[in-house]
DNA sequence: AGCACGCCGACT
DNA sequence: GTCGGCGTGCTC
């Protein structure tokens, strides 16, 4: 009988597959494509996914090991499972491995399987939940009722951009169109695609409980190891019907999957920023296609590649004009021009007196700020120092309850010195303003006032930003200062007033990207306020926007609750200027202790390979030059074709890699940050 | 990426 | 005399 030859994909960043010999002596089934095996590697054990079956190997006959166990207790992998990695393995460029392997429970990869039988049996134990009928199901208005039946009661691959404004009631139109393909389908499971899963605890509840009779499971990096294998193992049995949870869930194994739903979907934490850096909003387009399922991506403000395609055809646009929750109406959005309005300690006297009166009536107001700490920097008056980083291409904040300078991109901090350390001068001076400075100011206006500031240093403990958002849900704040932290999610109630400090700086940003992003980061905050109905009497919600540029055509969108018009303008833009969606992008990075070392290796990539489709650009030095000691430097690669630059990037990359290059170096799809 | 081996500097 | 720095080489 011939060899039995099983070729395994292992999380290492070798880019290829490893040749292992199965005993076909023992009693043992045959292992099947898409079952983990341990296997020795090196002078390691480690946990491996099986992607062939061969009785033939090319690998010389004295370096082959032999496979110590496969997990025959864990059902295979399904092949549209192994197709959806190796999409995203071949699409980013990684080995097979390092997309399959690492989204797995880590207890699933140990040398032990006990965690695996525990997690089997509790399953096991569990009663089961094939009740999909939903509860208290209320009445949509028309054009709810619209979406719901365009998504939940189509089959067939039909990505749906569902566009529609805070309290458009976009929850609903997914929970509907969900309890259509639950009734439909006895089986059927749903993904549901959520930015960040602590800010939306109410989702989960809702979930639960409109379909009260099947099982829920969540997938994200705060679970438990226990409840991370429980949970995956669930929705890989296609016990779980419904799989709520972050981008990282994208990758979940959902053997019986019938409808995506992705939440919020132009926002940017979809991208994963380290490592193998997808997006999983589209490898949920992906993922969807490829089962030929409907997709649902929803936002107030859609992210332009999504707008494109609605405009393209490609995706079907569905908007939703009503407003949802009864007697809720926009807030009230006004630019407060600080060039005839000057600000003192950063607030105009329009948005104080708006405190003013939010403290007199008992409500709440939240100051959005993007800048934790005092102030991004103190310079010396009399000869010019300013507080840089030693290590980085950045400033030092001063972070003043601290005592301390503290550099944001390297975490290295000192104590603020007593004098200049060039001139010797005592006198000091914080220049700018950030959410510490703010608070110090506030304080001293209004004394009486119950001020809480949240941002990732006042929240370094864990649990204290849970406790903090209790707090002012509760009412015991009346003024909330907080960066980005506090503009997704939370609905508060009393808040009334949201001001906005200083967001011109995103306006001239050297990121095409910016403006699109603080138009959502705008909303998203407005959106803070006005949420519920107003009560007898109140008054709507009010969004104070303090700038310089106050006749920006993007403050004016904003203004008008514009999004539409806004978005296609943008795109027009990117056309004219040839910029995605229009365009697409990979980035090499690459860094080393000299600047020059990393440029040069850029410039021998560059120099490597050429195409008539791709343009490569020459390498610059990174914005951030300098973090932590190391220099970086990039080269972008252009191209009007997709696969033209996919083709591009396989040879490529096979040539980067026989450089054998002592210079570190990772390549981005699809960049984001650039 | 791990993890070894290997060959030169300051410590019990 | 050894502990330990990180260069480089390999992993079916």
């Amino acid at each position: 009988m011939a060899q039995c030859i099983l070729k395994i994909a292992l999380d290492t960043p070798l880019n290829a597959l490893f040749d292992y010999r199965w005993h076909d002596d023992t009693q043992d089934e045959l292992p099947q494509v898409g079952q983990l095996a341990l296997v020795p590697f090196g002078r390691r054990e480690i946990t491996g996914l099986i992607v062939g079956v061969s009785d033939s190997s090319d690998v010389p006959e004295e370096k082959m090991k032999q496979v110590l166990v496969v997990r025959s207790q864990l059902a295979p992998l399904l092949p549209q499972w192994l197709a959806l990695a190796g999409f995203a393995a071949d699409y980013y460029q990684r080995p097979l491995g390092e997309v399959a392997l690492p989204g797995l429970p880590k207890n699933l990869r140990v040398s032990t399987t006990v965690a695996l039988d525990r997690a089997i049996k509790k399953l096991a134990k569990l009663p089961e939940a094939h009740d999909a009928r939903p509860h208290n199901m209320p009445r949509l208005n028309a054009s709810q009722q619209e979406a719901a039946d365009a998504i939940g009661g189509v089959q067939g691959f039909k990505p749906t951009l569902l566009y529609g404004v805070t309290g458009s009631g976009k929850t609903e139109v997914y929970l509907q169109s969900c309890a259509q393909v639950l009734a439909r389908d006895d089986d059927a499971q749903i993904l549901i695609l959520v930015p960040e899963i602590n800010l939306t605890p109410q989702l989960e509840g809702n979930i639960r409980a409109r379909f009260p009779g099947i099982m829920l499971a969540t997938l994200h990096s705060s679970l438990s190891e226990g409840e991370r294998m429980l949970h995956w193992l669930a929705a890989h049995q296609g016990r779980a019907r419904i799989v709520l949870g972050t981008r990282l869930a994208v990758l979940a194994s959902l053997p019986r999957l019938k409808l995506i739903v992705i939440d919020e979907e132009h926002d940017p934490s979809y991208k994963q920023q380290e490592g193998l850096r997808y997006s999983a909003r589209d490898l949920a387009v992906w993922r969807a296609w490829q089962l030929q399922i409907p997709i649902v991506l929803g936002s107030a403000t859609p992210s332009l590649e999504s707008w494109h395609h609605a405009q393209s055809g490609r995706y079907r646009k569905l908007e939703l004009r009503e407003r949802a929750v009864k007697n809720a109406v926009l807030p009230r959005v006004t630019l407060v021009d600080m060039e005839r309005d000057k600000p003192v300690d950063g607030l105009t006297a329009h948005l104080i007196a708006a405190l003013k009166l939010r403290m007199e009536r008992g409500e709440q107001s939240l100051l959005f700020l993007n800048r934790r700490g005092y102030s991004p920097v103190i310079c010396c008056e009399s000869c010019g120092w300013i507080s840089n980083c030693t290590r980085c291409t950045s400033f030092m904040v001063l972070h003043k309850p601290e005592h301390r300078l503290r550099c944001h991109h390297c975490s290295l901090e000192l104590r603020i010195p007593r004098h200049c350390p060039t001139c010797g001068n005592v006198d000091l001076q914080p220049l700018g303003r950030g959410t510490q400075r703010v608070e110090e100011g506030l304080q001293q206006l209004f004394p009486e006032a119950r001020i809480l500031r949240i941002d990732a240093d006042s929240t370094r403990r864990k649990g204290s930003a849970q406790e903090a958002f209790d707090s002012v849900h509760r009412g015991e704040v009346d003024i909330l200062i907080g960066t980005q932290m506090v503009a997704k999610g939370h609905d508060f109630k009393k808040l009334t007033l949201v001001g906005i400090l200083n967001p011109d700086t995103a306006l001239f940003s050297q990121d095409y990207r910016a403006s699109e992003r603080l138009f959502a980061q705008l909303m998203q905050v407005a959106g803070r306020a006005g949420r519920a109905a107003r009560t007898e009497g109140g008054s709507a919600s009010e969004v104070l926007i303090q700038t310089r540029y106050a006749r920006h055509p993007l403050y004016d969108a904003v203004v008008n609750h514009d999004y539409d018009h806004f978005a296609t303008a943008l795109l027009e833009e990117r056309a004219q200027a040839a910029l995605p969606p229009y365009l697409f992008q990979a980035l090499l990075r690459a860094e080393a202790p000299e600047l020059a070392t990393a440029i040069a290796f850029l410039q021998a990539a560059k120099d490597s390979l050429a195409h008539p489709a791709i343009t490569i650009n020459d390498p610059i030095p990174m914005s951030m030059t300098r973090v932590h000691n190391v220099d970086r430097a990039q080269l972008l690669l252009e191209s009007a074709s997709r696969p033209a630059l996919q083709a591009f990037l396989k040879e490529w990359l096979a040539a980067l890699r026989a450089m054998k290059s002592r210079v570190k170096w990772s390549l981005e799809v699809d960049p984001l940050d650039i």
